[in-house]
DNA sequence: TCCAAAATCTAGCAACGCTAGGAACTAGAG
DNA sequence: CTCTAGTTCCTAGCGTTGCTAGATTTTGGA
């Protein structure tokens, strides 16, 4: 039965190759150049294969999310680790964060803007999800009393998501992004 | 001349329709169902006619946006006046602000998710997105230094639009919405 | 009553996500 | 080596979208 595991190996490489596909796509011209016609042959294949691997575009995006999730975890967990202190460990997390945002704005939007029906809060979510959430977790430990971690947590992470959100939209400018940043940060570091 | 009045006040009157029919439908089924087509038999005409007032669907979102301004500055106004004390007042606006962005999903995503080229930190703002602007910096005053009342302001809007976002998107849980709200304010008003 | 101009509609284009049904290839049996 | 059953894949097309060119109708003044 070695056949049916070259099978299987050739059809998970495809399945890599269709995310990175999209992935790459996205981040050179943005989500709405990433059609089932184009994605098909950017892999050289036919429309309906992408429909043997995925649901529809959405699973796709939702892939490709995924993905983005382990890269946020990633940069988040360095520069905590990076920074001189716990104060310190906020402003860089945070900055950290934002940087993430910037950088590659169409895997941030597939992963936190745009709709897809990840499971967030929740037993089944992808296993990178919980991973960056948990880096955060961690950073704001130092400046949370016991039983609000969680919700604090969630609460900075908003305050980033929304600078971040509303800077890429035009709706605020780009020229404060560091002020803002800080102001949070003094914010929610406060006596503490 | 009196025709041409006529003809101008008839033409502004089916632009306010078109614009109408574009909330509600919105707010009823979701932007998803404001199609062009819709629209069209919605206000009884064809399908160009919308053309011949706005340049294409964006627009035509965008001209629902700023009418939600106006209301989302009234609600504001209203929460602030209501208020007993300063420290309330930013409790009472978050509230406010967290509470139409839910009781009007589809406005909200118009106005702050959707992107719609609607000029926003400058001179050719619509009028009600300063007004809006400015009920939440009349807020944060009290609880800002003199020189970062505006950078704050922005601050406290993104905490509050990445609350909203995120909850709405179902990346945070409903049922602790109401405990990240309160530590969002008592983080800003703390030391003040 | 007629005509130019304005207003409006019909019909259609290109592109989208998605899928049914047939063609082409593959692996194992005889 | 050949045939067949089964899998894999592609062609072609459906219904829908935003948008528009060109024909048609309506309008207001001569």
């Amino acid at each position: 039965m070695a056949i049916r595991e070259r099978r299987e190996r050739e059809r998970a490489e495809r399945e890599r190759a269709i995310i990175t596909a999209a992935r790459d796509l996205a981040e050179s011209e943005g989500w709405d150049a990433v059609t089932t016609r184009r994605l098909a042959a950017e892999i050289e294949y036919s429309q309906p294969v992408l429909y043997s691997h995925f649901k529809g575009k959405e699973a796709i995006m939702a892939a490709v999310a995924v993905e983005g999730f382990a890269d946020l975890a990633r940069d988040l967990a360095a520069a905590r680790a990076a920074a001189a202190g716990e104060r310190q460990a906020v402003a860089a997390v945070a900055e950290a964060y934002t940087s993430f945002a910037e950088r590659r704005p169409a895997l941030y939007d597939a992963m936190f803007t745009l709709r897809v029906d990840l499971p967030f809060a929740s037993p089944d979510a992808p296993i990178d999800l919980p991973r960056g959430f948990a880096e955060l977790a961690d950073t704001v430990r130092p400046i949370a009393a016991a039983d609000e971690l969680e919700a604090l947590t969630e609460t900075f992470w908003s305050a980033l998501h929304g600078l971040v959100t509303l800077m890429r939209s035009g709706r605020l400018r780009r020229a404060d992004h560091a002020r803002r940043l800080a102001l949070l940060v003094d914010r929610f570091t406060r006596g503490t």
